[in-house]
DNA sequence: TCGTGCATTGACAGAACGGTCAATGTTTTT
DNA sequence: AAAAACATTGACCGTTCTGTCAATGCACGA
């Protein structure tokens, strides 16, 4: 039971941390929102900090995991999903629990590149860039680095505004645009 | 006298707020970094909240004022503006002291909406908006709110993933695909 | 039935948090 | 020179922070 009740830890810790920052939210009010004690929380991490980066690891791999399963729902061609993807981003800013994407918002808290959670922060998004340029490279685009390093400009400001005003037509536009990056690499 | 040292306060919290977050710099530590006693501080500010408002005013004006400034020295019709817009974001992102946004990081530790915090940064990236607006009409752009919403994306997704990753070559990516929307409003 | 081991707990420690206050300079006015 | 006005300070308040610990409850094997 050990492992499933670190899992369920996690995953209410993953709830609360994307409400309150990371710094603004405490062991304490943690302890009560997860309804695991103070206590039994530091037998399975030792610092605060290890938590957060257990928090990421599953948030990187259920995002993750999310965005390629909606895509791949949403479209065949490798052209057609890398425009599918701002599809999924629109999904997931009219979902009432948007707020941001938890990596950017670590990368905020923790600036010092050296710092653990800034670490897991920048390997999420070289992930994202990764699967980007995988798709960039099967739709047969000119230079797919440079597409990819384009559409993760666009995905990231989306995110961003998205936080900051409303989302409006914020993933349509950023879809739009996306296709015209296509276009010029003849896709 | 007072007016000058409450604006020197403000001057340097700024540098120290945006070295450590806000809820991670404390006052009494932003207090011997300013060289300015905590009850100084209070008499200029009731709370810390509005020391932070006033570090924000001080911000989006010497922000937008510099980047006015540096792409009007960079570039004089409207369309090669816009794209020294992405050139200045180079420059920025070069300084030794850059350390992302100060507005995102705001927005990512005030999340809710209804914060002054928040909604000091949401009329900073507003006003932005507005002059890229202004821009793209100027240089006759098709639908000069969709470019400048565009573009947008990209400056937002540029100042993340400069802070997330190094600097390299993003705003230099970010410049092209700015290129080729415009290329699409027949710029 | 009695231990043995493990999970959980409330209370606590020491430091740091935002914010306040009486006391002490330091000007400025008369 | 005396006094009124202002600026500044270190010490302090109550709270909250991360992290700890002795005590308790509880399952399970002998």
């Amino acid at each position: 039971m050990s492992a499933s009740k670190r899992e369920d830890l996690v995953r209410n810790a993953l709830k609360s941390f994307n409400r309150g920052g990371f710094h603004a939210l405490g062991m304490d009010r943690l302890a009560k929102e997860t309804g695991v004690s103070k206590t039994a929380i530091y037998k399975h991490f030792r610092t605060k900090e290890d938590l957060i980066l257990a928090v990421l690891r599953l948030r990187d791999e259920q995002f993750r995991n999310w965005m390629v399963r909606r895509v791949e729902a949403l479209a065949q061609s490798p052209r057609e999903q890398l425009l599918a993807v701002f599809d999924t981003l629109g999904e997931w800013f009219d979902e009432p629990e948007f707020r941001s994407c938890m990596f950017i918002k670590a990368s905020s808290e923790y600036q010092d590149h050296s710092h653990p959670v800034h670490a897991a922060a920048a390997e999420h998004k070289r992930l994202l860039n990764q699967y980007l340029n995988r798709l960039a490279g099967a739709a047969g685009a000119e230079a797919p680095e440079m597409l990819a390093r384009q559409l993760m400009l666009l995905m990231e400001g989306a995110i961003v505004l998205a936080h900051l005003h409303a989302p409006g037509t914020i993933a349509a536009d950023a879809r739009a645009a996306a296709a015209a990056l296509m276009d010029q690499q003849g896709l």
